[in-house]
DNA sequence: TGAATTTACTGAACCGGATAAGTGACGCGA
DNA sequence: TCGCGTCACTTATCCGGTTCAGTAAATTCA
């Protein structure tokens, strides 16, 4: 089957494959009564204009890509980024742009992913997440001149734009939650540590602690995985000493905490309160249900996805902090009990 | 930032625009010096070849399509599907062809989009997940040409590949193990219904049932969602007669049975056994862990990819059935409580 | 009424590759 | 030594859009 061609609407219509192009752009250049003749023309013959001609032709490719750094085996469960593209996606399809996604090991991978898209022109902006300190992608992009949205800071970007979410508000009202319930051994399992968003969320967290008069406000390094969660709530609750409650980075890590929490014989929220971030229906899935600092990851996804177009478009786009995420208490929280 | 051109490259070789692009593709035509010098060249000046260009001229767009249609709750936790992207990636990546990716809302939706992405010409294949009875897509895609792989069948596709997995042969597995613990009531908890797939489940549990003497093997149909799966979990243990064991089609509503189940006052598996059709590391982090019917969902994505790019290559592409899954058993199955 | 401007187009160049057709130079067999 | 085939290229065309320069007719304005 042949696809239909402007020219063939051209030839249909009578008239030239510029006058074509103009009509169904909404150039000027072509009387009402002729662009209405086309643009039905068009219709009738389902014409769609060949994404690759019209990116040679200097125009844009009309595509985004994202670059996914995380192993499979966290990546098929971290509910975190299928929300986000399905956010990206509200804005994208609205305008017929396209999301090309590439799964790879590195951020060394990931700059050679952006060189290519760039030197392929298959891509007219990326996506990046997980901001590392100095980090290298960011003088790649600046260097090629490729529009982006960086999601996971704040950094520092050059002339990036940014989109990043209140952690330090978000872990404010959690911790000051957890204080009103009595708890004042309170931890925290967070996620990589080389990411900058759970820097930002460690510094929050030791302030805030510090500020509420809690003496000990211990953040163990993880790495958003199940198995390193599990073993961090493990190492936390041998203690003498133990907290109250913890704090997960991600309702993955929480999932497990809460497992081994009641592996170990603890009650639920008896010995211990639990609270995720991220509200994923992991949280409501478990028992009994985790109490979890909720955001909307794809009104978050959409954001990023209007601002990359905006930057797309050549606009003026600024660094944007995106609402605080709020806390849904459930059953994994209550006061700590007497002893 | 200027992208080099094989006009660059020529240039700076001394030939012609056309020498580099049989030295490039390694096509005839130039001589291994020459080829040596322009390939080196290519790779000083990082040259990429504008797909678009590529794509104008003849060759393939390089790019192919996966549209998801579940909504986003649902997407943001199965982890089916990113395991599956990971697959994909792992072959595609490695001839750098590019996944594009579109969420929708309806089948319709996509037929739209594989219409769409046909006529801009803007991937050479597409994947098609959650294969439904007389599904309408097919005739679609039989119409266009566009080849593509179809996963979730088996079922009637025309001229179009297929992958499957034995869904028989695991239940088979599956309901073999529960016996052999000495259960006889087993139910079973299955995904969407009008996916064929699911039917194939549900025929082969009803058949496997009946050969090895199980009277009532009820099967409760569900969504695949967490909240579905517990309500149909709720429904089953209510019953006076209740099963002992129950076989969930997916991970997230076995983790939300097993909730269930313990909310109810249940023991598991001393009063209830449990089964995870798919096994992610969400299987592992709940307690008890999930004893899960396994298989390698990135493998399996990898062979769909190898199959979609034969076919695309022109090669005859036969349908197959991938391995059977395997039953891995872990604490939350065992014999059932005397009575 | 004639000149200037605007409208509604047409024709052609261009984007950057792939590729068919053409062209010398060279080697080789008769 | 002629003719033929092969090699190593060059030249030119094509893919399907966008866009700029040009043009004839219609309209505006003095």
């Amino acid at each position: 089957m042949k696809r239909p061609t402007i020219a063939d609407i051209a030839r249909k219509a009578g008239v030239s494959k510029g006058a074509v192009s103009y009509a169904l752009n909404g150039q000027p250049g072509v009387s009402d009564a002729t662009r209405q003749r086309i643009v039905a023309i068009a219709q009738e013959i389902g014409f769609n204009p060949n994404s690759a001609a019209r990116a040679l032709s200097g125009a844009s490719a009309r595509a985004v890509g994202l670059t996914l750094c995380r192993p499979a085996r966290i990546l098929s469960i971290e509910p975190f980024f299928m929300g986000l593209i399905s956010g990206f996606e509200q804005e994208l399809a609205a305008r017929s742009y396209a999301l090309t996604l590439q799964v790879v090991a590195t951020p060394q991978t990931e700059t050679e992913v952006y060189r290519r898209w760039w030197g392929e022109r298959r891509v007219d902006g990326v996506f990046v997440t997980d901001l590392r300190e100095n980090d290298i992608r960011i003088p790649v992009l600046n260097e090629l001149q490729l529009p982006a949205v960086v999601i996971g800071g704040p950094g520092d970007t050059g002339e990036l734009a940014q989109l990043w979410s209140d952690d330090a508000g978000a872990i404010t009202e959690a911790v000051g939650y957890l204080m009103a319930l009595g708890h004042r051994r309170i931890a925290r399992v967070g996620g990589l540590p080389d990411l900058l968003h759970t820097q930002t969320r460690t510094r929050a967290f030791t302030e805030v602690c510090a500020k509420l008069g809690l003496s000990e406000a211990i953040t163990v390094p993880s790495d958003y995985t199940g198995e390193e969660g599990g073993r961090a709530t493990r190492r936390l609750l041998i203690n003498a000493e133990r907290p109250t409650a913890i704090i997960y980075d991600n309702d993955v890590m929480a999932v497990a905490g809460l497992s081994v929490a009641q592996e170990m014989g603890l009650s639920v929220p008896g010995d211990l309160s639990i609270v995720a971030w991220d509200d994923s229906p992991l949280c409501s899935l478990v028992h009994p249900p985790l109490t979890a600092l909720s955001r909307d990851i794809a009104a978050y996804g959409a954001h990023a996805a209007r601002q990359l177009l905006a930057a797309i478009a050549g606009e003026p786009v600024g660094d944007v902090e995106e609402g605080t995420a709020h806390l849904t208490p459930r059953g994994s929280t209550a006061p700590p009990r007497e002893n």
